[in-house]
DNA sequence: AATACTTCCGTAGTCGGCTACGGAGTCAAG
DNA sequence: CTTGACTCCGTAGCCGACTACGGAAGTATT
């Protein structure tokens, strides 16, 4: 493996050059050590999967913040970690994530029901998809049912 | 049915009075007829069920420009209207709200097993559960949404 | 060695989506 | 008719997450 500089990093992570400096500011990664005062940066594999940890967790939505609660979770791996506080922040987040995937699910089953009653073709009129958009009560989506 | 003036119209709706004019301005909603020059807006129904769509259209996850999108498309009633436009944008996104939805039980799945295995004491070594998420390999998932 | 490319840094700007401010004007209840 | 809540408007600020700039210095290529 050739020598990771912050330029092979971000192509290969899918960020731009900007991004990862950005988050090195941010305290999400550390900043990795470089030759001498002022050279590059050479990123350990660690930091890369690191880097692949927040753009994933991003596009789940999480925050930067609560990426940085999850990585402190995970760095908390050691001998001075406080268990019982990791195993309640992760208690926490864990509720987080229940509460996001079930608001998903909620998304997904309304977007479902309009895929599924919209025809496809021809004029919008026949188009119900903005019907149920506009239904000013709550989620009374009995349209679909059969979300796995 | 009362005269709808904007803070009524915004606590139906559960957007604040300044989001209205936001939207406003942003053209999202016509700026509705008001008795004289500079009295209060009266919204219509239409409008309400409008802003309810733009809501709801949020939580289903499309960003405001998209949210244009679509009303144009309505807005264009007509023969020019085409709803196979409209299901397409729908189905983008459930497929992207698919994809969430997976990697976000992995991560659950990820957190259970910390607690699980981190009873609330001791030093924790129970950390390559998030090794899911770093994965260099795999698919890509479009965070910003861009339909095109 | 000369050239070209990459990275360095700090600061500033952008974009989306609101949210706040403040001093007027409007309107409905008492 | 006065009071007080609501609304008017424009402009400014905020937050999150980048993105751009530009000149200097570090590497790589030939």
């Amino acid at each position: 493996m050739t020598d990771m500089t912050i330029g092979k990093v971000a192509d290969a992570v899918g960020v731009g050059v900007e991004t990862i400096r950005f988050y090195e500011r941010r305290r999400l990664i550390e900043q990795p050590p470089r030759p001498r005062e002022g050279g590059y940066r050479i990123y350990s594999d660690a930091t890369v999967r690191r880097l692949h940890f927040i753009r994933r967790a991003q596009e789940l939505g999480f925050s930067l913040k609560e990426i940085a609660e999850l990585l402190e979770l995970r760095d908390a791996d050691g001998p001075r970690a406080d268990a019982s506080n990791v195993r309640q922040r992760a208690l926490a987040k864990l509720n987080d994530v229940d509460q996001k995937i079930d608001q998903l699910r909620q998304i997904r089953q309304g977007l479902a029901a309009l895929v599924d009653r919209c025809p496809g073709q021809g004029p919008l009129q026949c188009c119900s998809i903005f019907d149920a958009l506009e239904q000013t009560a709550g989620y009374s989506t009995n349209i679909m049912n059969k979300t796995e």
